[in-house]
DNA sequence: AAGTTGATGCAACCGAGTTGCAAAGTTATT
DNA sequence: AATAACTTTGCAACTCGGTTGCATCAACTT
């Protein structure tokens, strides 16, 4: 019988493993986006390169995507079911000046832009600062 | 009699030395903005660190403004005499993902965003991939 | 001229991310 | 069941952009 998260990687094309499955329940354990760094804390003893090529895996087959909130350690986060990672899935992202987190707003998505002619767009990466609604003022 | 760039350089705040102005220099000859690897490289003999310190100063005092486009080396761009960066004078960038030049659309203001109650705003990065219109498509 | 301040140059360091490679584990083939 | 082929994991070592420490040099002040 097979386990929800062992179902969630299937359905994403990754072999689930027992590493993978574990990683998977960390990341759908957080409320915010997890760094590399981050989530080699949340193990006793794990290799940082294997987490490392988790996430790289993860992320190839859009069950997680990245954020580069200009911290200088990408963050990463669960994508929903049906998340193609494609410009209209896209949501901002809040990284908080008082306490480092960096939240998936996934209720805001990003604002369509009108480029210059001849511009195509592919891509968007919208990251607001400020401080959140769990920091004091 | 004062050089422009000195001129420039001190309604700014930044004492205008020989190598400073070198810098205005190249930096307002660009047409996309630029790395510090970059940079370094516009000159004969220069030291990183030098060159380094010169961009930080420029940007503590707003005369340049830095981009964080995810690449992972930041880019740098003159800032419009009259800009404080603030939120409201910020711009979005473009990256073009053929020539990786990283272009300030600054006739394209980032959209205001309402985000949830009780979270504050201090800052947006807002970073556009695709193809500019310099390159084929 | 001597003293103070800030700018510059060199070396060395830092940390996030990445690669190479061998060992261990898994799946397919005989 | 044994072998072969492929994938995942773990360790070490490396890369590269950015940064710091410190000595030296230049500019300005008294
Ligand atoms: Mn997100
Ligand atoms: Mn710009
Ligand atoms: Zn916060
Ligand atoms: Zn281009």
């Amino acid at each position: 019988m097979k386990s929800d998260s062992e179902k969630q990687l299937e359905t994403r094309n990754i072999k689930p493993t027992a590493m993978r499955e574990l990683v998977l329940k960390v990341l759908s354990e957080q409320t915010a986006a997890i760094s590399l760094a981050d989530l080699e804390q949340k193990f006793e003893k794990a290799d940082k390169v294997t987490l490392y090529r988790t996430l790289k895996t993860f992320e190839e087959n859009k069950l997680i995507h990245s954020i580069d909130d200009g911290t200088g350690s990408v963050k990463y986060a669960l994508c929903k079911e049906t998340c193609q990672c494609h410009p209209e899935d896209l949501h901002v992202h809040f990284l908080c000046t008082k306490c480092k987190q960096t939240y998936c707003l996934t209720d805001i998505p990003v604002p369509s832009i009108n480029l210059p002619t001849h511009f195509t767009l592919e891509n968007i990466n919208m990251v607001v600062k400020g401080v959140c609604s769990n920091c004091p003022k």
